[in-house]
DNA sequence: TGTATTTTATGACTGAAATCATAAAACAAT
DNA sequence: ATTGTTTTATGATTTCAGTCATAAAATACA
């Protein structure tokens, strides 16, 4: 997270989207650093039948879709706004100046990316050989310890509905919905009324 | 990769594991940058009836495992020599000083961690939600264009096992081989003696 | 306050990949 | 060459999540 102060000095403009607006698309050319200051944005795929597969879901203060600016590549994904958002824009020039003169920035977003490589190796592990209640119990901890930063013994309100649970461990709504009542059934997480508890 | 005069410099060590051996486990705390001199390391998972996930295969020159390093962060995976290996290991302080003290390297690393979660992004897109030719038509094109940075028309001969192959997709190896099999059908791969061109 | 829309829920059925069993081919080592 | 090990191959069967259809709850909103 870079503060205002900075991106206002490097020139950043302030840009809006509104909720199912499309920031950029998948495999074109990365030309900025953007961060989001209000609302929520998702990084997101589509197969060829239309199914979604969400690579991660961003809020204030969170940058995304840096990778492609390093390395010489295409965005992997496409972003688009959960709801009303508005979003820091910054040109590529611009940012690797912004890096080049403020190291301690540049080692901020390291560790940016270095989290966000954990996130989606757990992930992709659990995708590629677990069952769909472990997948949805792994999503929800990372959610709890990792995003919220909630101690183990405090209770966790989960944000997310359950077709983006599904999106993001690549199930069916209808597979979640099942596996979370299982769950509950075994006391791994609580419901009330639909709300999931952990 | 940092070369081999700087990580001397900052008091590296090279050290040597035979195949099959661990050079760390999943779940502990990291305590050193590694760079792979000679050999393969592969850094995988295996889920509790033992089937396997390969997050990423690492050769010559090829630094892994530093994620961990930057985010205060449990290791995601193991780390196991595939064939007797050696290994650049340089302790985290060190590492952290020749970050500072060179910021080219560090932006370097940058690129590279961009690079593998474009990887990531990628794969976990396509394991959540493709079929299982699609799966290897990408992983083989990944490997092709961006590990051997070989031209679209020329041919690539696949290093990788059908077990390989599975375990970095999320499939057996039987949907492999026949997967393959059914990709020949369709001209999309050639399969020589058991080699697959693409 | 009533209506529309979205989210959650459930049952019946299907299908694609996993599993299981077994063997042939390739390769490595002596 | 001989033997042992690993990799590739193939058929039969099973299983679990996906699909399809339909409805009830919850929520948004006019």
């Amino acid at each position: 997270m870079i503060p205002e102060e900075v991106l206002k000095k490097y020139d950043a403009s302030k840009i809006h989207l509104e909720k199912k607006e499309v920031l950029f698309n998948v495999d074109t050319q990365a030309r900025y650093y953007y961060q989001v200051n209000s609302g929520k944005i998702k990084m997101n795929n589509f197969n060829e039948d239309g199914k979604e597969f969400i690579q991660g879901l961003f809020s204030s203060g969170s940058s995304f879709g840096e990778p492609p600016l390093f390395a010489e590549l295409k965005y992997p994904a496409q972003a688009e706004a959960v709801e009303d958002s508005s979003v820091w824009r910054l040109e590529k020039e611009n940012f690797f100046k912004l890096l080049r003169e403020n190291p301690e920035i540049h080692l901020e977003l390291t560790k940016i990316l270095a989290g966000r490589l954990h996130y989606k190796a757990t992930m992709v592990a659990e995708i590629s050989t677990e069952s769909p209640e472990h997948r949805l119990l792994k999503l929800i901890d990372y959610f709890k310890t990792h995003i919220h930063n909630i101690p183990k013994e405090e209770q966790y309100l989960v944000e997310l509905s359950r077709q983006q649970m599904a999106d993001l461990t690549g199930l069916r709504v209808e597979t979640v919905i099942r596996a979370i009542k299982s769950l509950e059934k075994k006391k791994m997480v609580q419901l009330q009324s639909h709300k999931i508890l952990r």
